[in-house]
DNA sequence: TGGTATACATACCGCGGGTATGTTGGGGCC
DNA sequence: GGCCCCAACATACCCGCGGTATGTATACCA
C-alpha cells in the first residue's frame, strides 16, 4: 500500500485519534500500547509514527481536541445564557458545563489523571491556561464589574473556582455518597450567593 | 556481601525511599529509571526489587509517606490552633497547612501529578480519602455543628474546598501573577466569612 | 553449631517504544 | 500524458528498561 488521496490520509489520522482517546480513557496512557492502538485502527506503526513522532505527541493531541470541546461548549452555554437580571446565570452556565465535562470518565482519565503526568507540570498549565481557567476567570470578571467582588481577589479566586470544580466532577463520577451533579451544583450556588 | 543486621537492613529500606523520592520529585514517576535509583542509593536492582515488588510499589510507598507526613501536620496544627472564640481557627489551621503542602514541589509532582497517574484512579481516592479530605471535612463539620453550614452541603462542600486548595498550590508554585499564599489565602477566607 | 531464612548481588529476558528503510501511487508540472 | 518527487503508508529491526531467576554469604535461632 502506498500515497492515498488527501481525504483518505485526514481519515487515517481521525481514526489513529479516536481509536487511541478510546484506549487512553479505558486504560490510562502507560497501559496503553502502541501496538494495540495500531491493531484495533486496523493500520501499522508505520502510519501512526508518521503523523505522530511520539507516543507522546498523539497523547497531547487527543489531549488538545478534548479540552477544545469542552472549551467550545463552555464558552457557547455562557453566552446563550447571558442576561441582565442575573450576573451570575452567564458564569453558572459556564461552570455547570464544565462541571458535566469533569464528570466524564474520558475527560477525567485523559485531561485530569494522565494530562499533568505526561504533559508536565509546566506544558500542563501552559495549555489549560487558555481553556479552562480562562472560562473561570472571565465569569469571575463579570462579577468584578458588577461590584460582587473586589477586583484584587480576581487571580486567586478563579484558581480556587476552576479547580473545585475539577476535582468535584472526579469525586461525582467516583459515585462518591452525597456527592452529584445536584449537590455540587447546590453547595456551589451557595457559596456564590453569600457572596452577594 | 550478603544478609546485614536488622538496622542496615532498615537504613537500606530507607535510603531508596529517599533516593527515590528525590529522583521522584524532580524528573516525575516515568523519567526516573530504577538502574538511576539504584545508582545513586549505592546498592543493586536485586536489592531494590528485594524490599518492592514493582517500581509502583515502591512510588506507593513514597507517595504513602509523603501523605502522611502532610496529615500529621495538619491535624497538629489544626489541633493545636482550637479556640472557643473563633471556629474558623482550627478549619483554617489546617487549609493553611494543606495549602502550603500543596505549593511544595515534591508535593505536587509525587501526590498531585504522578499520584492519580500511577495509582490510578480508584486507587488514589482510596487512599486520599482518608489523609487530605478527611482533614477539611472534618474542619467543616465543624462549621455545620456551629451552624454556618448546612448539613446537607457537607459532602459537596468538602469535595470543593480541598480541591480548591490543591489547585491553589500549583498555581502558587508555579508562580502565577498575583497568586500568591497571601492572595490565596485572602481570597479563601472572604468567601468562608461570607457564609457567616 | 548447624540449618534456615534474610539481605542482598549478578546475569539475563522480553516487552514495548521508537527507527531505519523500503515501496507505491497521487498530483503538480511542463 | 509522461515524469518525478514526495506524501502515505508498510516491514523489519533495535535497544533501553522493568522485571526475574538464580546465586551466595551471613545474621539469627534452635
Amino acid at each position: 500500500m502506498a500515497r492515498r488521496s488527501k481525504e483518505d490520509a485526514e481519515k487515517t489520522r481521525a481514526t489513529i485519534l479516536e481509536t487511541a482517546r478510546q484506549l487512553f480513557e479505558t486504560q490510562g496512557f502507560s497501559e496503553t500500547r502502541v501496538s494495540q492502538i495500531v491493531e484495533r485502527a486496523g493500520i501499522t506503526k508505520g502510519a501512526l509514527f508518521h503523523y505522530f513522532k511520539t507516543k507522546e505527541e498523539l497523547f497531547r493531541a487527543v489531549w488538545e481536541k478534548l479540552q477544545g470541546e469542552m472549551d467550545a461548549e463552555a464558552r457557547e452555554n455562557a453566552i446563550s445564557a447571558r442576561s441582565r437580571d442575573d450576573p451570575y446565570a452567564s458564569f453558572l452556565a459556564g461552570c455547570k458545563t464544565y462541571l458535566h465535562w469533569a464528570a466524564r470518565r474520558d475527560y477525567q482519565q485523559i485531561v485530569l489523571i494522565d494530562g499533568p503526568s505526561v504533559l508536565g507540570l509546566s506544558g500542563w498549565y501552559e495549555a489549560d491556561d487558555e481553556l479552562g481557567r480562562s472560562n473561570v476567570k472571565a465569569g469571575i470578571e463579570h462579577l468584578v464589574n458588577e461590584g460582587i467582588v473586589q477586583e484584587r481577589r480576581l487571580p486567586a479566586l478563579s484558581v480556587l473556582v476552576h479547580n473545585a470544580l475539577n476535582g468535584a466532577g472526579f469525586a461525582m463520577a467516583r459515585g462518591e455518597p452525597d456527592v452529584t451533579e445536584a449537590s455540587v451544583l447546590d453547595a456551589f450556588e451557595a457559596v456564590l450567593k453569600s457572596l452577594r
